[in-house]
DNA sequence: ATGTGACTGAAAGTCCGTG
DNA sequence: GCACGGACTTTCAGTCACA
């Protein structure tokens, strides 16, 4: 699983479990809200400078948004990166 | 402090913990000597996927790199980022 | 074995809009 | 409230020569 797809995929959980919406959020973090919606549809490569102004929105260091998921048996493929 | 030094740090520190030089981490790692020299300089702000690379090679999770020290008391004052 | 300036192509990231 | 597009600017990614 790439690192990007792992990303995308905290970025919206964590967004959606503090019930704020993409515009919201790039408000927040001061990045343009089309490319919050890119990174967590996968399209871009985030920089780390990015990924930190996230996390401290979301309240969780900026190492938790790029926390594998610890191994989900019940884990689905993907349908961010097929 | 800003990400980018964190993860200078972080990077300069794993990979001499390693006992790997610049030119063994870079070839390992498919990326060029100069520019991991950069990167623990502070010049760039590297994307999570060069991040995950070097983790990779360092043995680590990629998050790992981006880990803050917990607040070290002995701390001097950084010599990257001033 | 590392730091640095200069360089280029590629991607990040912004800003405008649409359904 | 979000996906997606086009056009645009800025920064990263990657290589080279040199100290």
């Amino acid at each position: 699983m790439e690192i990007r797809e792992v990303f995308a995929r905290n970025l919206r959980a964590l967004r959606q479990a503090k019930g704020l919406s993409q515009e919201e959020l790039a408000h927040q973090a001061g990045i343009d809200r089309t490319y919050i919606s890119s990174l967590e549809r996968n399209v871009y490569n985030a920089s780390i400078d990015v990924v930190d102004r996230l996390a401290e929105v979301l309240g969780v260091d900026a190492a938790e948004l790029l926390k594998r998921p610890s191994d989900d048996l019940q884990g689905s493929k993907s349908e961010l990166d097929e």
